[in-house]
DNA sequence: GCCCAGGTGGGTA
DNA sequence: TACCCACATGGG
């Protein structure tokens, strides 16, 4: 993908506009960055509700750390973890994270050291974590910039964008990556903001785009949606 | 009752 | 590479 100036200065603006909206959002929400981690296992494919049940439920249980959830059972651990749904699966999930940070002494700060495309190579290879997942992890628990995409995202570059055609997690993240300065403070707040927007309005049957914080950089009206 | 929610892994063509 | 499907609870 070839760097565009126009891109550059559409997604400054977005930011710029959203930022002044919404304000700061404070992601990730959670105590540490452990629970960061476990919280994007959990939040897959699931509201955010309720994932926060279930990490209460670890906490309750003093299962909120790498070696309880070594030690604990899978079955014990998929019935604390049973409000996010697909607790099996999530259980196996949360087992293998935890054995990939013995790696690092069960510290995840001590993934802050390395290149963050390298950390994101490594994290992928655990089972469970998928392009979003990990930059959920490299940037929110680590504090390293990867920018996260996910299912609003990809709406919103899809409606300021339509000619572009992106296919894929990769040319979502490349779009963001190129055509922004690599600053992970931003990438987290931009990724909130855009989490916000789409939740606020775009996602709303009747958005009223005329009236959208972005209105005048989005394609409106093309589904039921805008903004 | 129906649709959706801060996806991923495994199988198939 | 590109689809398909299973995984599962809770709220609107």
């Amino acid at each position: 993908m070839r760097r565009s100036p126009r891109i550059a200065r559409l997604l400054a603006e977005v930011y710029e506009r959203l930022l002044a909206h919404y304000g700061p959002q404070g992601w990730w929400p959670g105590d540490g960055p452990f629970e960061t981690v476990v919280g994007a296992i959990l939040t897959q494919n699931t509201a955010w509700t309720n994932a926060a049940r279930a990490i209460q439920n670890l906490k309750a249980a003093g299962a909120m750390s790498p070696a309880a959830l070594r030690a604990a059972s899978e079955s014990d651990l998929a019935e604390l973890v049973r409000p996010s749904g697909y607790f099996n699966a999530k259980a196996r999930k949360l087992k293998a994270m935890a054995d990939y940070l013995e790696r690092y002494g069960d510290d995840v700060a001590a993934m802050g050291g390395k290149d963050v495309r390298a950390l994101r190579s490594e994290l992928l290879a655990v089972h469970g974590v998928g392009p979003e997942t990990a930059d959920d992890i490299a940037l929110y628990a680590v504090g390293l910039p990867s920018f996260v995409i996910d299912v609003y995202t990809q709406r919103i570059v899809d409606r300021m964008l339509p000619r572009r055609r992106l296919r894929g997690y990769d040319a979502y993240q490349e779009l963001f990556e190129r055509h922004l300065p690599r600053d992970a403070a931003m990438f987290n707040e931009y990724h909130a903001l855009l989490d916000a927007h789409a939740k606020e309005v775009c996602l709303k049957r009747e958005p009223r785009c005329g009236s959208c914080v972005l209105a005048g950089l989005c394609a409106t009206g093309r589904r039921a949606g805008g903004g």
